[in-house]
DNA sequence: CCTTTTTTCAAACGATCGTTTAAAAAGAGT
DNA sequence: ACTCTTTTTAAACGATCGTTTGAAAAAAGG
């Protein structure tokens, strides 16, 4: 019978233009601003095939946080197991853990065709999103990685209290989140428009930024014991 | 002829009680998340009411967030010059900007009746609201208190780059943006319910991460140079 | 070629959106 | 008591929402 296998090209270039079409409007308006129509129209097809292939408004929002978050975490788990390797099982120095969080997001904004800042802003946007449905999928796509992220702190500072390590570690989050998400609107601020370069630089500033805040903060919070 | 004020007790009563219903509801599901008919279902009166007294869902929507964020400016501005005024004319540190900047947040948070981590979320999900009324809103209620503090900054670092503390201060911003809209989702992690301990250690802890930051950050690229 | 499955499309469904209208109710001034 | 203004209300407006239907078009299997 040959079950299954039966997707043309001409169907997944379709799923791929749907994709590509939603990635843009729902970061430019979030996920109640946008209507099916606009994503349908935008991807030169009609809403009935979107739902075909997408099943619902929160099966296509799934799908392509999905398809975009995915790789990234990947890559992070990647860098992170590639400096423990290299420490040869010494812990890790907090900037060598947030150089492995934050790097892969740098490297994905900064594809073949410009800095795709778009994109920062999706990821950004899809945290204070109100959906509901959203935690959802985020607890299935970070979960693993907050809980491999986490045990390397804690194997980083070995004397400090879990409730340091977890707050410290969510304002890091919080800082790549807002800085993603407010990049497109405060990076002509600092002199031309959004480039490669730009992207790669705050990068770079955010993960001094992160790693100077959480190491002070560490400090401060264990001399003042408490 | 006695110009205007006419306006009765009751009037202004039903007013307040659409601000706070509105509040409640944009907090929890966002600008285009929420209709007018919830609001005005939920404050006890009609759709007609509450576009007789804002104008319309974007009128109502400003004069929400001005309502509430005007107070808190106010106040950043005078924790500011007072830390000013007792250092005599000398630099302040760091900590001490980013006290005035940060503090005012947990004095509002933490009304009589517990800690109101509502509004909270609130402030910190109108800055990535899609909307892009919004931007108008925050340009007005924000442009004077970001050039004081940015002067302030300067004073405190008088060899930085422009750009550098640009970049740092945004980031600090990003942080306190992301821990706000974020405080409600995490807050129960780090033991039992949300309290109003639990709002002003996250400020406290908050200020610490900011400033450890933000002066690690400015010292790193000072030595990189360029 | 014909059959079967997958993909696309125009049209419509019921629901609900922000906003408006026009008239009743309530207050204020005299 | 009577005006005149302010506030509240029910009802409706046109537009648009997410989703579904049913049939045509395209691709795949034989």
């Amino acid at each position: 019978m040959k079950e299954s296998f039966k997707k043309s090209t001409r169907a997944t270039a379709t799923k791929n233009r749907i994709l590509n079409a939603a990635e843009h409007l729902f970061t430019a308006r979030g996920f109640a601003g946008v209507t099916m129509r606009e994503v349908a129209r935008r991807a030169g097809t009609n809403v009935a095939s979107a739902h075909y292939h997408f099943g619902s408004k929160e099966g296509l929002v799934i799908e392509m946080l999905r398809h975009r978050i995915a790789p990234i975490n990947a890559e992070r788990l990647r860098l992170l197991d590639k400096a423990k390797f290299q420490s040869r099982g010494k812990p890790l120095k907090p900037i060598e853990i947030f150089k492995a969080l934050l790097l892969p997001i740098g490297q994905a904004a900064t594809g073949s065709k410009g800095p795709d800042s778009r994109f920062m802003q999706l990821v950004g946007r899809s945290f204070t999103e109100p959906a509901s449905f959203l935690e959802k999928v985020h607890r299935r796509l970070f979960r693993e990685l907050a809980e491999v992220f986490m045990t390397e702190l804690r194997r980083s500072h070995p004397c400090a209290r879990e409730e340091d390590l977890f707050w410290n570690l969510h304002f890091v989050v919080a800082t790549m989140l807002g800085a993603l998400a407010n990049h497109r609107r405060l990076a002509p601020f600092s002199g031309g428009l959004c480039q490669d370069k730009d992207v790669a630089e705050m990068i770079q500033r955010l993960i001094v930024f992160a790693a100077g805040g959480f190491s002070s903060s560490i400090e401060n919070t264990k001399i003042k014991s408490k």
